[in-house]
DNA sequence: ACAATGTAGTTCAGACTTGAACTACTTCCA
DNA sequence: TGGAAGTAGTTCAAGTCTGAACTACATTGT
C-alpha cells in the first residue's frame, strides 16, 4: 500500500497539479518581479491590496488575513515596506490597540510602475493557459476554497 | 487608474483566488501535518515523491524540479531529512557528479503513518470542494500550467 | 588530447518566516 | 466598577530560504 491509496488517481493528479502549478507560477513571477523592481510577489500583494482599500489603508489584522500572513510575518513585512518608504503606519483612533497600514504616495507610484510589467507576466504564466470556459470554472472553484479557508 | 486595469475583472478574480486558495490551503495543511507528525508539507512532498520513484530514489536535480525547490533549498531539506533518518544520500555510479536521494525504510514507515491523516485533510480542505465536473476541468488546466512551467 | 564550456551538487552569509511570549488595550459580565 | 477573558500588534530566537560563489566531474569541439 502506498500513500496514494487514500485519494483516487484523478484526485491525486488534481492535488499534485495544484501543488506544482502553485509553486512554479509563484516562483517564476517572484523572480521576474524582483529582477524588475526589487519587490517580492508578497510585497506586491500587500501594496495592491492597500491600493484598492478605502483611503489606501487597512488594519494590520485585516491585511494579514487577506494576504494570508501570520501577524508577526506581516509586522516584519510592513517594517521593510516602511523602510522603503512605500507604506507607513498610523495609529487607529477608534481602537487604541490598532494600527493602520497606509500606502504612501511613493508606494502608489512604485506599484503603478510595477503593475503593467507584473500583470503581463501573470497573464503569460497563468491566465493565458485557460480557455474562457475553464477560467470561469476554475475561478468559481478556487474562490470557494479561498472563502472556506477564510471563514475557518 | 489602478493596478487592476491590466487584467479584466474576471481574470483578476481568478488570479486572486489562486493566490489566496494556494496560501491558505498549504498553510492549513502544513500546520496540521506539523502538529501530527513534526514534518512540513514540503518534507511530506519529498518523501511521497521518493516513495513512488523506482527503487525509492531520485537524483537531487530531478527531485528539485518535481518539488519545485532551488538546488540549495533541496540540499538543505535533504540534510534535515537525513538527520531524521528518513532519507539517505548515495553516490551515483553512472555520473560521479551525481547524488541519489534515497528513502530509508524508516522514512517509508513514517510516510505510511502520516499519509492517512494528511490525505484526509487534503480531502477536507481541498478535494471535497470540487464537483466531479469541476475536478476534471481544474485538474486539466492546472496540469497544463504545471507542465508549461516545467519545460521552461 | 585538451581547453572551453556545461552540469551536479554544496556552502555560506544575509534575508525572511515561525511560533511562543509579551505589552497594551478592550469587552464582557457579575 | 472591577477583574477575567479576549483581541491587536510587536518582539525575539530558532529555523528556513535565497542566490551567488565554489568544487568537482562531464561533454564538446578542434
Amino acid at each position: 500500500m502506498t500513500s496514494t491509496d487514500w485519494l483516487d488517481p484523478i484526485e491525486m493528479r488534481l492535488w499534485r497539479a495544484f501543488l506544482t502549478s502553485t509553486s512554479s507560477v509563484t516562483a517564476e513571477l517572484d523572480t521576474q518581479l524582483k529582477a524588475a523592481t526589487g519587490m517580492s510577489i508578497d510585497d506586491y500583494d500587500v501594496l495592491a491590496n492597500l491600493s484598492e482599500a478605502p483611503d489606501q489603508r487597512l488594519r494590520m489584522s485585516e491585511l494579514s488575513q487577506t494576504v494570508v500572513h501570520s501577524r508577526s510575518r506581516l509586522t516584519q513585512r510592513i517594517d521593510r515596506l516602511a523602510d522603503q518608504g512605500w507604506v507607513k503606519r498610523e495609529k487607529c483612533e477608534e481602537d487604541a490597540r490598532g494600527t493602520w497600514a497606509v500606502l504612501t504616495k511613493q508606494g502608489m507610484q512604485t506599484l503603478a510602475e510595477a503593475a503593467p510589467h507584473h500583470l503581463e507576466h501573470v497573464r503569460a504564466n497563468f491566465i493565458e493557459h485557460f480557455t474562457p470556459d475553464e477560467l470561469e470554472v476554475v475561478m468559481t472553484a478556487l474562490e470557494r476554497i479561498a472563502n472556506n479557508a477564510r471563514t475557518q
